[in-house]
DNA sequence: TTGTGTGAAAGGATTCACAGCA
DNA sequence: TGCTGTGAATCCTTTCACACAA
């Protein structure tokens, strides 16, 4: 998941590994709700069963951060939220721009998880111009020909690409030309992007291929699958260079 | 622990790291664009580069599906297409049910990407009786009261949860109960599931806040942080036993 | 010669288990 | 007494480097 980044430990004990850094978010909407039940303190038991994970992994967690409980107590929850906000950089607003007003689009236009996190969406931006003009969540649509002005003004560090998987690239170098260097892609491709810029991904079909792996394997749990002891060495190398007509390998998955 | 899980016992070679297991649907989407393009074998340099990895991980990678490749010359694209499809599950169809038809359910509807790769959407659920019947994508949307039925009758072991948060768990325990054992969870909830069910989680908010972190880090690359080299000790236990009215602990996100 | 397949080494992440502090 | 903070052990993942097949 995340991108490539060659660490450089540079900065003395600045290291948070990645792993942890993945968690934060899930540990922080865990406090926040606590903080608006007006809980004052809990224990990393407690907490890590709201946030989903085991106590020792959230204490190992916390411990990079610094020593931020009370032994025998458990954790500041308002405390906490603060600096768990300030280590991710929630204290400050970011400014993003979502490119690709489609149907993806327009729902993370609306989504509200955004705006309270730390978020601004500070413009969406399509294609299309038809579009252009259209209020969508509140917010109208500007044309891919701002694109760079809007980056500019806006001071937008961080771009959301949901756009077709064909103009994905050109958008993202467009995007990185104009300054913003983290980017979070739900186009499915692998996006090139220079050193220093951050790409995150999320895909769908990804996720559900994932999911039917595991679903597969459940179904086959007695039943004995096609590979169970033998592994599917298939003689492909048969007579001439390539592979007969079809029949050897089944056409899975017709374009 | 289970002292026969490291040997190698009856069933050979079952098991694929989890790692990946994620990367795999990675291989397969660079796969079938070469093989649109009718491309028949590729080296793993080639695709490692086209899957946005490094070729050394590719080949470990592989090595668990089998001795798919021919030395000297490369990996035939329309074979690996059909062995990590069967190892994926896809060479079968899954039906899916989406659960929660606001604007994210209607984005996942309209996705391309699950029907072109085994996945098919079996029904559109949705709690608000003013959207039954209305087509999206082609589909009419389906009342909750039907969500039971629609399980059984079309044998869905995959559910998509694109809900409110508040509604997630009540519509995961309806799913487990009628017989899903998969689910893709786009609500920000932490689901609780019984054993045997697998949850994949997609967070929208969560993979910009570790882009944020990232961000953070780079604007204050040279300018020294507020965290440089002392640890943030606040002493917090003052006087009496809870914090200070407000002043200690800034206020940051306002519900 | 070329590029796969894979042991072995290195590096991370998770879990254990317990000392130590409130 | 209760729960945090953390070395140490374990497990998982990635990378290295090279034997070996085509």
């Amino acid at each position: 998941m995340a991108t490539g980044r060659t660490h450089r430990p540079a900065t003395r004990s600045r290291g948070i590994p990645e792993a942890t850094v993945a968690r934060l978010p899930l540990y922080l909407r865990a406090l926040t709700a606590l903080s608006e039940r007006s809980v004052p303190t809990v224990s990393s038991e407690e907490l890590a069963t709201a946030a989903g994970v085991n106590s020792a992994k959230l204490r190992k967690d916390f411990s990079y951060l610094g020593s931020y409980g009370t032994r025998g107590v458990g954790y500041d929850v308002e405390y906490l939220v603060y600096q768990i906000s300030r280590e991710l950089g929630l204290t400050q607003d970011w400014p993003v721009v979502i490119v690709g007003i489609g149907n993806l689009g327009a729902a993370l236009a609306n989504y509200g998880g955004f705006a309270s996190r730390g978020f601004r969406v500070a413009a969406l931006i399509d294609a299309d111009p038809a579009m252009a003009g259209k209020p969508v969540a509140g917010l109208p649509v500007r044309h891919t020909d701002e694109l760079e002005a809007i980056i500019t003004d806006n001071g937008v560090s961080i771009g959301v690409i949901a756009t077709p998987a064909g103009a994905a690239q050109q958008v993202c170098d467009r995007l990185v030309a104009a300054g913003v260097t983290s980017i979070l892609n739900f186009a499915p491709t692998v996006l090139s992007v220079p050193e220093g810029v951050d790409v995150r991904k999320v895909d769908l079909s990804i996720e559900l291929q994932i999911l039917a792996f595991h679903e597969q394997r459940k179904a086959g749990e007695d039943a004995a699958q096609t590979t169970a002891a033998t592994p599917p060495r298939v003689p492909r190398t048969a007579g001439g260079g390539r592979k007969g007509p079809d029949g050897d390998v089944p056409a899975v998955m017709p374009a």
